[in-house]
DNA sequence: CATTCGTCCTGATAGC
DNA sequence: TGCTATCAGGACGAAT
């Protein structure tokens, strides 16, 4: 289950792979995969068809690769003068997908959606896949937009001060430089919610899925179900750093792979599963109690028809809960 | 407006 | 063995 972490270990791997090179062409496997392409599968390929890789851009769970469009200049009407990139191909990956450097000589993948062929690099691998099993994710054109807020945020800041139009309304994550903790606890103070829901809200913040949120609330020694507008703020920085502090580590460990679906672009899996403290671990010993001595088994609950993970002595459940 | 809910999907697994 | 039911969940549009 992809989520920051992974995402930005993807983004790493295909900027070396796949930055200044050309697309020379696509092969959409499974339609399904593009359908947030509104335009179909014709004009998705021509888009990309001819086009050069200019970068590798994240912000939240969203990746992108802004496009420069070789056969369009000036005269050719509708590219920027300034050689700018005006479109990007995006990418979400939802709850499976994974993009792949592969040579083309492999075999096709089981569920390989989307084949993108490149143009010859030194001794590089020809192809990039886009392979997902359950469809939740996706690809898609989408144009690109100055931002209101001085970029696109991500761990490697773009030089170009240009967002994808389908990712401008995400927040920036915990891990971007630029993200704003005042800005964070005011918008948390006005919610009438739970402190999970909020959590996972990518337009409050972004890069916090289920299995990260478990652990930040761990750490935080928060309950999910804990009102946001009772939050103080202490409490609002603690879940915060802790999101921040557990994301941090799972990218120095390459990424979790609770289930083995979520690889990096060569298809080696992360270790972080082993480092995991909440999520997963119904039924076992809270590890921080019984550090003190104290015996507590971590529980399972079913929230937001997913499951959440807590523990039931050091995250009590507030009294008046918000599930 | 803010918030919550239903929907999209497949494969692993449990239970009979 | 082979069937069915259940579960996993990110993001978006619809409903409240």
């Amino acid at each position: 289950m992809p989520e920051l972490p992974e995402v930005e270990v993807v983004r790493r791997g295909l900027v070396s792979w796949v930055r200044g090179r050309t697309i020379e062409s696509v092969d959409v496997l499974d339609p399904r995969s593009i359908r947030r392409h509104a335009l179909g599968t014709e004009d998705f390929i021509g888009n990309l068809e001819g086009a050069t890789v200019a970068d590798v851009v994240r912000r939240g769970k969203f990746l992108w690769l802004p496009l420069l469009d070789a056969s369009a200049g000036p005269a050719a009407g509708g590219a920027p003068a300034n050689g700018r990139p005006a479109i990007a191909l995006m990418a979400h990956l939802g709850m499976s997908g994974q993009l792949l450097v592969q040579d083309g000589a492999v075999p096709d993948e089981k569920h390989l959606k989307v084949r993108i062929r490149l143009s010859p690099g030194d001794g590089l691998p020809g192809q990039l896949r886009f392979v997902d099993q359950r469809i939740f994710g996706g690809l898609f054109v989408t144009s690109l937009v100055p931002t209101d807020d001085g970029g696109p945020g991500g761990l490697a800041e773009s030089p170009l001060p240009l967002i994808a139009e389908e990712a401008a309304h995400i927040a920036r994550d915990p891990l971007d430089p630029a993200f704003s903790f005042d800005l964070f606890y005011r918008r948390l103070r006005k919610r009438k919610t739970g402190l999970k829901r909020a959590l996972l809200d990518q337009g409050l913040v972004s890069g916090i899925g289920n299995i990260y949120a478990d652990e930040a609330l761990w750490r935080a020694r928060l309950h999910f179900a804990r009102p946001t507008d009772t939050l103080r703020r202490a409490e609002a920085e603690r879940v915060l750093g802790s999101a921040r502090d557990v994301m941090l580590d799972a990218l120095a460990a390459g990424g979790t792979s609770f289930d083995s679906l979520y690889v990096n672009v060569n298809g080696a899996s992360g270790y972080f599963d082993r480092s995991l403290n909440a999520y997963g671990r119904e039924g076992q010993p809270c590890q921080r109690c019984a550090a003190a001595g104290i015996h507590s088994v971590m529980r399972r609950d079913q929230f937001m028809n997913r499951s959440s993970h807590t523990c039931p002595v050091c995250q009590p459940r507030p009294r008046n809960g918000r599930w």
